[in-house]
DNA sequence: ATGAAAGCGCTAACAC
DNA sequence: GTGTTAGCGCTTTCAT
């Protein structure tokens, strides 16, 4: 302290005003001293943090990885840090972790729960920090908080990747899914029915084979699904299960993008880097982990306003694992 | 507020003895108010955030990804929270970040510059908190702050790859490498050199390209590597350099793992995930993040002991992109 | 423009 | 065992 109060200190330290005087030597002062203004107590008076915080089942999932770059990019840009959180996709510790929101240490929360329970309902419903929901959250949600919600449509997205498979004379089109009581398991079961349907193809249980999220599971229900029918095309629920298959069909001898065609969902990095490069349909992790982020700056800006929902679009990217003609000069 | 002074409620809820009575009120009172107390401000009593940071070049990154599933880890294990900082490998934000430090809104940090500059060690002498660094600190380090350090053995780990294709009947040694003015571009090349002396072999400057340490750069460098020269074996300086490699090796319709030899580094999924599966050499990423984690909480709780400078042994994992052998069962 | 003082929500001495 | 009080480091009325 050299000279003035600690009042005007604040003040010129946060551009508030002060005289010229008072400025140059609260800044010697401050320079001298090698003053830094403490950002807990800052943050104690001002009732605010700075920091958001991601949960996601597994950081090292190359689709929630894709989405934590794109939430950090936004976060750090509007001054926010990033705090992350692994949660391995237990219920009680994704409720924990919710209610610990009334601790008040972040400004609000992305999370993305792979299953939705009702104690996540009842968690949210008493949250009393922004929160939003990278998933599909139910219609019926009681309205009393607002909770921003962003979906992806994996529904539609297998449609996409069946009908282009059968545009490419596909009949036989297996799929290997995650287990059915994710969301996203779920959803794209549902899309794989009505694809098929839609398409005018049979449903044969034969061609289906569950397996969870992950390469050696989607490895492994291939190898299964090889060894008792013979798919003429392989849809896989995410690119780790779809790399999976790509070992499981190569190890096999087959000629993928001939003999058989392989597309992965998420569209992440692995579709680009596997050989033949994998196709995929892009569930947008990055635009949706960006609007998220966005969607909670927008609520921590404007509390009150109403709760939005919004649902990114599949697309198709089409690469050599699917297609025959890109095949020859793959990739 | 039921009854009880506010001292004896934080006493309660802080697990500080208290009289029966005096605990079954405010219990009660706390559970019908939903109180919950403020970690901000219990921060700002205590001094103390129970939060760490990680500042790496890319989250995207499968080396950092690993680096950071472990801190993340080791730290939600002992009662901390984690933050991350994408520094893109800007020098200037990295030592902002540093200096950011003196604002106390975390309890220490662990950091993996890719470049370590003068600046770095200069803003490293002036933290008030404990950091830890990921990657190799000049040996003069002045010791005025007790930095710790966790750093790889890239030199040995490359010797550890030249010996095992040299063993394997390899003559024509390739190297991919990142940027030279890189501590680990600079080690590797190192390694590169005097492992090829050591087992008596020529240094041919065309069989080197530089890349950096991605994907398409691997990729785009080891086709021009084939165009002028014909390697009976690739090294690359990492895993995502190495898939880029396979990738021009398998479109030049090499037949990887007999005709040429391929290893990569870091040992991430990648390896594993690719087909052929990659022979890669383990830096220990996950292990140093775990380390350095811990030597982080160590510090945390003796602020003075020692600075500690721990190295992680190098180990090669062998799979088919470079053992015949293995081929015929791939993977 | 500046200083005095209150207060953000909590914990820890220090009496009683 | 319990209440009173000070204080963590900062910002912000409110006077002056």
């Amino acid at each position: 302290m050299a000279g003035v109060s600690i009042a005007s200190a604040s003040r010129v330290l946060n551009g508030h005003g002060a005289s010229v005087e008072t400025e140059r030597r609260v800044r010697e002062a401050a320079a001298s001293v090698g003053y830094v203004p403490n950002a807990v107590a800052r943050s104690l008076q001002a009732q605010r943090t700075d920091m958001l915080a991601l949960a996601v089942e597994d950081i090292g999932n190359p689709v929630y990885v894709a989405m934590m770059r794109a939430i950090e990019e936004v976060a750090a840009g509007a001054g926010y840090r990033l705090q992350v959180h692994a949660t391995g996709a237990d219920v009680a510790g994704e409720v924990e972790l919710l209610d610990g929101l009334a601790r008040r240490y972040v400004d609000g929360l992305v999370i993305s729960p792979i299953r939705i329970t009702d104690a996540h309902l009842a968690a949210l419903a008493r949250v009393p920090t922004p929160v939003v929901v990278v998933g599909s959250l139910p219609d019926d949600m009681p309205t009393t908080k607002p909770i921003d919600n962003v979906r992806a449509d994996s529904h539609t997205g297998v449609g996409l990747a069946i009908d282009h498979l059968v545009a490419g004379g596909r009949r036989r089109i297996g799929f290997v899914n995650g287990p059915l009581d994710t969301v996203p398991g779920a959803a794209r079961q549902a899309g794989y029915l009505d694809a098929l349907d839609a398409a005018g193809l049979p449903f044969d249980p034969e061609l289906v084979e569950p397996a969870d999220f992950h390469y050696a599971a989607g490895r492994a229900a291939t190898r299964r699904l090889l060894d008792r029918a013979e798919p003429d095309a392989i849809l896989c629920a995410n690119d780790l299960i779809a790399v999976g298959a790509l070992h499981a069909l190569l190890a096999a001898g087959k000629r993928v993008g001939e003999e058989v065609a392989l597309v992965g969902m998420d569209d992440t990095d692995l579709a680009e880097m596997s050989f033949p490069q994998l196709s995929s349909v892009s569930l947008g992790s990055a635009e949706r982990g960006r609007l998220a982020a966005e969607l909670l700056l927008a609520r921590l800006a404007e509390p009150g306003r109403p709760a939005q929902r919004v649902t990114v679009a599949p697309t198709l990217v089409v690469r050599a694992s699917s297609d025959t003609a890109a095949k020859q000069e793959n990739p």
